[in-house]
DNA sequence: TCTGGGGTCCTAGGACCC
DNA sequence: TCTGGGGTCCTAGGACCC
């Protein structure tokens, strides 16, 4: 296999059910079985008995030994019970798999300075100097066999461009290593795999194309480019070059990559309801998370957007197949970090209705600095509260400590 | 029994300012 | 009294990723 054919020598490392193998390789009782590890933290609930109570949830990861069931990622519990009853349900501990993840990021930051984390579980890496990428990826394999733990393993893939490189990881699975050379191997590829294989083509696209009378990659090539900039505007051009294996997105390294656009939180109820007093609640909580989240960011935002999932939109045909977020609306107020402001806002533009999931998102962000916020005396005390509520909060756990408001229903909303 | 939670980017119309 | 055009912001929605 030769690669000096390659132009770029980009590398695409994917963690393989990376929650359960943390799991198993954390938990020995957990290794050699079937394992089903949850989304959130916040999606159990330890009781008074001791006992574990899961709420509606979805698994955030599968061992190979529950897939060899059928159990997949962002499935229902039940179902994946349904489909291996003797499945175990661990909750999910985001700062486990976070540490994890700075150990092998530290591993890969020795073999080169372009290294761009794309998720949680993912890497990509554009290697530079004379070195065969594969001898790189079986070192980097071993490395982390030796240095994380033999329970947690990755499939690497390896091409010219970033596209190419993911997809490459993607064609064996678990643990595996594949190379697609150049554009021609690319092609050859593509011209065996479904449409939505590759990252940038989800159902709604998939249906669109098919609607047009395109199913695989080999017609797509066939539709000429204005066509698809008729139809799908600047992603036309996407759907063009990804067909030929093209892609001109560079690896964008941790040190440049920019600021956080926005922060979100969403939070589903144990049971839909309309009581106004529980969804209050929620919005409170949901909108202290952000504002603790944004000061230990040191960032201020001022766009708020508040949105809601109710019973019919969650069992609809968009939701379930596109991860459509439901309906919302949004609301400019003046720069700020402090969870009561926005609440305030989020809760003006609330619609009262019956919902089973509400979502808080505040965007246009920026870095904090004494213009941003009009410090008067009184805000001055309210800044001093709020530093030591959250050195509380960050030292006892969540809401150890919390404004009265959350607790008392203080707080109305002002008529419309 | 009946799909979580944290993000990104793009588009488009209307308002508003100069 | 009437009004063009460019730029930017706001609001709302759609699609994708893990």
């Amino acid at each position: 296999m030769s690669l000096t054919t390659i132009m770029r020598n980009i590398m695409h490392i994917d963690f393989n059910s990376y929650f359960a193998s943390v799991e198993q390789q954390a938990n020995p009782h957990l290794r050699g079985k079937p394992i089903g590890v949850t989304g959130g933290d916040k999606q159990s609930l330890r009781l008074p008995d001791g006992s574990l109570r899961i709420k509606r949830t979805v698994l955030g990861a599968a061992s190979i030994e529950a897939k060899k069931f059928g159990v997949k990622t962002g499935m229902q519990i039940w179902e994946a019970k349904r489909l291996c009853p003797q499945i175990i349900i661990v909750p999910g501990n985001s700062d486990k798999y976070l540490t994890v993840t700075t150990k092998f990021i530290n591993i890969l930051k020795d073999y080169t300075p372009y290294l761009e984390v794309f998720s949680i579980d993912e890497c990509f890496l554009q290697l530079v100097g004379g070195s065969s990428p594969i001898i790189i990826a079986q070192i980097i394999k071993r490395r982390i066999r030796d240095e994380i733990g033999k329970f947690i393993k990755c499939s690497v893939g390896i091409s010219y461009n970033k596209l190419m490189a993911k997809l490459a990881g993607s064609l064996q699975k678990p643990d595996g290593l594949v190379v697609i050379e150049n554009e021609k191997k690319a092609m050859e590829v593509l011209d065996k795999i479904p449409l939505d294989e590759i990252c940038g083509i989800g159902f709604r696209i998939k249906r669109r194309l098919n609607n047009m009378g395109i199913f695989n990659f080999k017609s797509l090539r066939g539709v000429p480019l204005d066509i698809l900039l008729l139809e799908f505007k600047s992603y036309g051009n996407f759907l063009y070059n990804a067909s030929r294996g093209i892609d001109h997105t560079e690896v964008i390294p941790f040190f440049e990559k920019e600021e956080v656009k926005s922060i979100s939180h969403r939070y589903t109820l144990e049971c839909d309801t309309s009581d106004v007093e529980q969804i209050k609640q929620s919005l409170l909580k949901l909108t202290e998370l952000i504002a603790r989240n944004l000061r230990a960011k040191k960032l201020v935002g001022k766009t708020i957007y508040c949105w809601y999932r109710d019973s019919v939109i969650a069992r609809s045909e968009a939701t379930w197949q596109s991860g459509f977020t439901g309906n919302g609306m949004q609301s400019t107020i003046i720069y700020t970090q402090d969870g009561l402001e926005i609440f305030k806002a989020a809760w003006e533009i609330w619609n009262e209705r019956e919902i089973r999931m509400i979502g808080i998102s505040i965007s246009n962000l920026k870095p904090i600095t004494p213009q941003n916020l009009t410090l008067l005396p009184e805000g001055q005390k309210q800044e001093k509260i709020i530093q030591a509520l959250d050195k509380i909060n960050n030292k006892f756990g969540e809401f150890s400590l919390q404004r009265a408001i959350l607790l008392n229903n203080s707080y109305q909303r002002r008529p419309q």
